[in-house]
DNA sequence: AATGAATGAGGATTCATTCAT
DNA sequence: AATGAATGAATCCTCATTCAT
């Protein structure tokens, strides 16, 4: 019996309707019933993949996580120049919703305050090191220059992250309008270059 | 008996209740037991008040988005010149941050994919008319001269919108790190206008 | 809208029934739902009155301590001599078989190993307390010469304790066969008096 | 591969965990789950030696009274005179506890009222049994002239079995404090012989 | 002799909501 | 203006058990 590409095993099948679900209506408004009647599995066969509910979720979220960290390597050279690592940033996230529109919608319509505490925690952890690796990459930009001294830095990383994840939400909200296609890279990457940092 | 300015009414205490818990565990998971426990009052008594939870939440959202109204009257004068007009916008924001703590955080949490459908419907409208408004102002900006041609308009909206929602998403989430303070009113403002705006 | 002495409230009916139910099937195999189909309520009418199914439990081991305390207190006149207050706790025993035959049952059917910790903590405790009390009892027949100082106190105090639990049992078990009648006590009391203790 | 002594058969350890656990924390709180996660077999193991939980227990049940029977055979000799073979029976419970505290425990805290019907029928008759030999014993004791004739044999047959039950607890539930020991054994022999029976 | 994967039935508990008072 | 008592429907989760391998 020749197992195809596509054919995905009941773990991942839950896996996969789960994050679709979560993205959709939310962690809460979900249910486990939900989840196995949409795979067309018992209950019970749920919670021998997953411990419960929660550690659903938490295997999710590392899961996104990990995607998340294989783009950024296929996207950022280290050995790049500022410019093209700037540009490489962008690119990861354009990627990703590109490529993982369910899983890009189910991390960011996880909304903080609906959580169970420890998923809560854990995405804590996960935003704040995703603000200091984008304060160390700009504090190299200070350093090398392109970015001028009396900017301040914390503005400056809530101007990107927050543009980044406007983009990324527009996109997913209200995809027939607001696309974040190669276009948006592109004038996103020049509002920056040629506004933002400095010229050379 | 009294009523000082700070008594409220029990229909008052029950809206701010909820308002703090929705926007601290999320509407999913705050129950109509504990808002009146909370409160001190029977759950029939806030049936009296509002119909169901539904619509406890619509009137939350309504208040929260007459507060923001308010503000912005407070704060744009239309008279104002296009700078101003951009800072009043800076301003109305950092001041429903500071004043209004716990509507802030309410409605910054509600999660859209979590609402109840007629709910996520209308606040689908409220993102809809805050971003034309956004975009409205931006082309008076570009008829202006403020802002060059090049740079494109849905990316300056989601640059501008999305700082905002960071900058009043982390006030809200790590305040002990990251005030939304006057400082970073300036040195937003001073980006946009010395960096991204035309320099008359 | 006259109550009779028969008509219970609500809670009470709940209160007998899981007594009748424990005590015939034990705790585990008895679920919420027996009984609250059994007293015609919903479900959530039983949380209504109690926190969860181990507090219902709790509060049928207070009642039925309670119960037997109130019994000892009719049988067992502290200024009664020796002979009467032996007389007297053995009466107690066969009183509450007598009166209350479902919580007697109850408590003499819940198995220790079969409980949630906390109530099996608080069933050592009770059956500490009333090996202590017996203890006692005996010390003062020790002291007043009514029982042979050759005689094992531990031994003794598991003879009594454990013959008067047997009676129960049987009475419990097989109320056909062996009933804990007026005679058993007479030939009980005979026994220990004529037998055991020392004949003055 | 040499297979030592105290190697158990797959069979042998689902057996002992069994008892251990269902003495511990009673038949229905144990699960087969925790059954076969503690001996390390998967649940087909388990149900490929035991046709049900139910025929588990029941066969653990058989199993404990035979080891009850060959105890007996080892300390009671029926050519023993009559106090010889009291002093057996009380030995043999005594080396019952000693032996197999697992089994002890298992069988003393199995709650009639909380088994299946089948398993309690059993155990039923087991009671019965015992007390009918029980039963017979005294009878001899009494054409024997060893027991007064106006005692009730009832009442005597019940302070016997309860005592020795309660020993049994005792030492099963708080061994820190209540060891069956010999010197436990001696006085409840002493009593027996002294007090209840005849002197010749 | 043993297992990974699956299931139907049922467990305790909580939800938003309502009725009579 | 407020409450005590009650409910149907849903929640997450676990149970004993089995099938194909």
């Amino acid at each position: 019996m020749a197992t195809t590409q596509t054919e995905l095993s009941t773990k991942d099948r839950i896996f996969m309707t789960a994050a679709q679900l979560f993205g959709t209506y939310g962690f809460e408004r979900v249910s486990i019933r939900q989840i196995c009647e949409e795979v067309g599995v018992g209950k019970p066969t749920l919670y021998y993949y997953f411990k419960d509910k929660e550690t659903l979720l938490e295997e999710l979220i590392d899961y996104a996580t990990r995607l998340g960290q294989k783009l950024l390597q296929e996207f950022l050279n280290p050995e790049d120049d500022f410019h093209h690592r700037f540009l490489g940033i962008i690119r990861t996230h354009q990627a990703y919703v590109k490529r993982y529109p369910y899983f890009i919608r189910f991390i960011t319509m996880l909304n903080l305050s609906a959580l169970p505490d420890r998923i809560r925690q854990k995405m804590v952890m996960i935003h704040r090191n995703r603000y200091n690796q984008t304060r160390d990459f700009f504090q190299e930009g200070i350093q090398l220059g392109f970015i001028p001294r009396e900017v301040d830095l914390n503005v400056l990383i809530a101007s990107f992250l927050g543009t980044i994840n406007q983009l990324v939400f527009m996109d997913i909200f209200a995809p027939a309008e607001y696309q974040f296609d190669d276009n948006k890279v592109q004038h996103l990457y020049q509002l920056w270059t040629q506004r933002i940092f400095n010229q050379s």
